[in-house]
DNA sequence: TCTGGGGTCCTTAATCTA
DNA sequence: TCTGTAGATTAAGGACCC
């Protein structure tokens, strides 16, 4: 179905405030009111997740590391993330929004797009439709969110962020420009560190300046693409398309060693047991992906990628696990002890074609070699066992485990 | 100073192929 | 057959987001 060209989009963003925080202050009474951290623990290596508005306080924030947050304030209540928990609390959520509008779009597990295109005749103008998605979703949760409204995602998403926590913003079209102006380029979407030095050298500091620039001045200094993709955003101009339940384009899984690891057997353990919950995934999934990729990060956070694309693809965590392996050991990285380990698959091919199994691997010729290698260190990941590792912060596995 | 884990997208370089 | 070229594909890394 086509919407007449001149009818007015709307598209809505809902935010979840300090999701994993909040969650476990609604689900813990007496962590209510108190400085609230969810990420590593104290004394691990590790950043914050999700701090509450109390520990906020104390200049505590998202991807602080958690030493950092622990000088800050040493009497908050610090907790591991409970994944399994906040999931079921997201697809709540999601479900509630899908009460609002058939067309929601997940971004996360506490944010989302909504296209509220024509809801008005339905409940009426979009601060009524904002204030009812605020109020379903905390009568059947208790949980807060932020909402945001406008013409295109970007409009809405800043709208969401505009006022924090249990806020809504609504903008109408003929507010953009004003709404945009005094905000700092930061605010733009895609705009991280590396492009915010280049403004700062460049003296633009806010939206309405970077509006004034020259777009083939600004195509000098960032290249086309993104010259471009910034000059329309400072101008309001975005994307109003909500994209209904995007798949995922990949899978992975990696780990951060309490203390860096040289020793082979170990990292062979660990890559072991990550091939096999990327397997995992991908089977329940119903994926299987042509590309295996490898990461590595060394001390001094030096990271490093190594990936092979395989003739026939595959969700066997041999396949997996064997490749990766081969990318570590011949991907010509550095000997040197390793900080970060890490596997995924992505590439997806048609449903139809046949997964790769170990049997179908390419390069025939080293098979027999690379099985009698795979039988051996099988043996040793059985020896080490995963629980025996000294793993920093929790793997998926860990998060698994019943409590 | 210390930087997790799980993703996406983009740019660039190397390699393959017509 | 050799060489140059252009386009496609593969691979690596960076930037960014939540």
């Amino acid at each position: 179905m086509t919407q007449p060209a001149d009818r007015q989009r709307w598209v809505g963003h809902a935010d979840l405030d300090a999701f994993y925080a909040s969650v476990e202050a609604r689900d813990h009474l007496e962590y209510r009111d108190r400085p609230l951290v969810v990420g590593a623990l104290p004394g691990h290596r590790g950043v914050v997740a999700a701090a509450n508005y109390a520990a906020r306080k104390f200049g505590i924030h998202s991807a602080m590391p958690i030493a950092e947050a622990y000088r800050r304030c040493p009497n908050a209540i610090y907790l591991r993330p409970d994944m399994a928990r906040y999931s079921r609390v997201s697809r709540e959520i999601f479900q509630i929004l899908e009460t609002i509008t058939p067309i929601v779009e997940p971004v996360s597990v506490d944010e989302a797009y909504l296209d509220l295109t024509g809801l008005e005749k339905l409940i009426g103008p979009p601060e009524i439709i904002g204030r009812e998605i605020k109020r379903r979703i905390l009568e059947s949760t208790r949980l807060t969110v932020s909402v945001g409204i406008g013409p295109n995602r970007l409009i809405s998403k800043l709208g969401s962020e505009y006022r924090k926590p249990d806020g809504l913003t609504v903008v109408h079209p003929d507010q953009v420009l004003k709404f945009l102006a005094p905000m700092p380029v930061s605010a733009l979407r895609g705009l991280g560190r590396q492009t915010q030095k280049i403004f700062s050298r460049l003296g633009i500091e806010t939206v309405a300046q970077l509006r004034s620039v020259p777009l083939s001045y600004l195509e000098e200094q960032l290249g086309k693409r993104a010259a471009a993709n910034f000059h329309a955003q400072a101008l309001g101009i975005a994307s109003t398309e909500v994209v209904p339940g995007r798949g995922r384009k990949s899978i992975s899984k990696e780990t951060t060693f309490e203390e860096d690891v040289q020793d082979q057997e170990t990292l062979h353990a660990v890559l072991h047991g990550l091939a096999a919950e990327v397997a995992a995934t991908a089977r329940r999934e119903q994926l299987s992906g042509s590309v295996v990729t490898l990461k590595i990060r060394f001390a001094g956070f030096e990271t490093h990628t190594r990936q092979h694309k395989l003739a026939v693809p595959t969700h066997d965590e041999r396949v997996i696990l064997r490749e990766a392996w081969t990318l570590f050991q011949h991907g010509k990285l550095p000997r040197k002890p390793v900080r970060l380990i890490g596997v995924g698959i992505s590439d997806w091919q048609q449903p139809d074609s046949e997964p790769a199994q170990a049997d179908l691997f390419e390069r025939p010729q080293k098979r027999e070699k690379d099985d009698r290698l795979l039988e051996t260190l099988d043996r040793v990941a059985d020896r080490f066992g995963k629980g025996k590792l000294q793993l920093g912060c929790a793997t998926k596995t860990d998060k698994h485990k019943p409590k």
